[in-house]
DNA sequence: TTAAAACATGTAAATATTGACATAGTGTAA
DNA sequence: TTACACTATGTCAATATTTACATGTTTTAA
């Protein structure tokens, strides 16, 4: 289905769509450059926008900030980084923490705002697959009476809710007054849609 | 945050946590097996179960059945059912459409329906990320008045109602009555689920 | 009748992502 | 004072996933 959409929408947006792809160069003597649509790097560029952070910074921000909408480990941040700063999008400045405990804190060119403006101007007329592990389990379950669908829905709502429950206390923590909604209304924006995203599955589970 | 309650499940679950993973052994002979959790199997296990079908028809089952949940292109599903029937999960025959074209129609052995049964007993407590562009897009906008987001906001409209006016003809054609609901009561129910998000989601857009 | 779309199966090359390995300094609480 | 959690940065190996390359048959609609 989710092509079907996909078709329909390019016809709006063919101009954008497929735009980052370079072709392969089979047979050639260069190396063919690009492949995939590497959002890592936009991903960066906008943490970095918001302020100047190290590797590490970043890494705690995919757990803690956007880890409900894009994951990444240490060992995928850092190389990017210097693939980054090599392209002339980042820089950094060296700095230590303690007696010499160095670190890299990196921000933005000028060149790597325009390309996070850039990115952010463009159309997203993808949809992905969410990869719900329970969700694609329960798509094979084939009887409503099945014996283990009560404790599966039971697990996911203890999850769902622990999650939901955190939700909420980082709402009331990052965005307590308008001053705060204001400085940030993207992350506010996506915090609020988290919540209600989390409150209509357990609403679903609790159903079920 | 998707790490904290993730520590928080493997409190519970730690028997099944990490359980398919073997160690890397670095410095012996052996080549090391297994890294990552390789959900596609049993997808594809899962699609076997329900009926036997070619690998032509999974791809397209990826994209029209269960393409909000997970992706896979036929680049991906002819080699891993090559490996599958290596190790013996699933066998083939060949069939014939028309005159000559030749398809391999696959089906599950008893090994592949045990691992199947095993896969989806197993507690799944792990949130993923969803990956979706525009929201981190949104993310990256500090300021509620910046001129972009009323052509965001309404693209992702289009997109997202265009989705749900699919899936309401998939409920519609695919489950007309109780009987078809009766017979595939998870597929039911993770239909239901995709539009409630759909709806969810349509309703924050129109919101903002 | 013929062109396009759909059926059908593969491989190759590149990038993306994960998990483990590796090392070292800093702050803090028992 | 010492162990543990956290800060900080990297690499390596393996698997996952995407995109393009490649080929041939069958069905359908103009």
């Amino acid at each position: 289905m989710v092509s079907e959409v996909k078709a329909q929408l390019e016809l709006f947006f063919k101009n954008w769509f497929n735009k980052d792809r370079k072709p392969r160069q089979t047979g050639q003597k260069g190396l063919s450059i690009i492949g995939q649509r590497n959002r890592l790097q936009y991903i960066i560029l906008g943490l970095l926008n918001q302020r100047s952070q190290t590797g590490y910074d970043l890494t705690k921000a995919f757990d803690h900030e956007i880890g409900e909408f894009w994951q990444a480990q240490h060992s995928q941040i850092y190389p990017m980084l210097k693939r980054m700063e090599t392209d002339g999008e980042i820089t950094h400045q060296d700095a230590v923490t303690g007696e010499k405990l160095a670190k890299k804190v990196y921000q933005l060119t000028h060149k790597g705002r325009q390309k996070l403006e850039a990115w952010i101007s463009e159309p997203s007329p993808e949809l992905t697959a969410t990869k719900d592990e329970f969700i694609l389990k329960l798509y094979f379950i084939r009887s409503a009476d099945d014996p283990r669908i009560p404790a599966m829905i039971h697990e996911q709502v203890t999850l769902h809710q622990a999650q939901l429950d955190h939700l909420h206390l980082r709402m009331a923590t990052v965005f307590p007054d308008q001053a705060a909604i204001d400085a940030a209304y993207g992350h506010y924006l996506i915090l609020e849609h988290a919540i209600e995203r989390e409150t209509q599955y357990l609403a679903w589970l609790n159903r079920h």
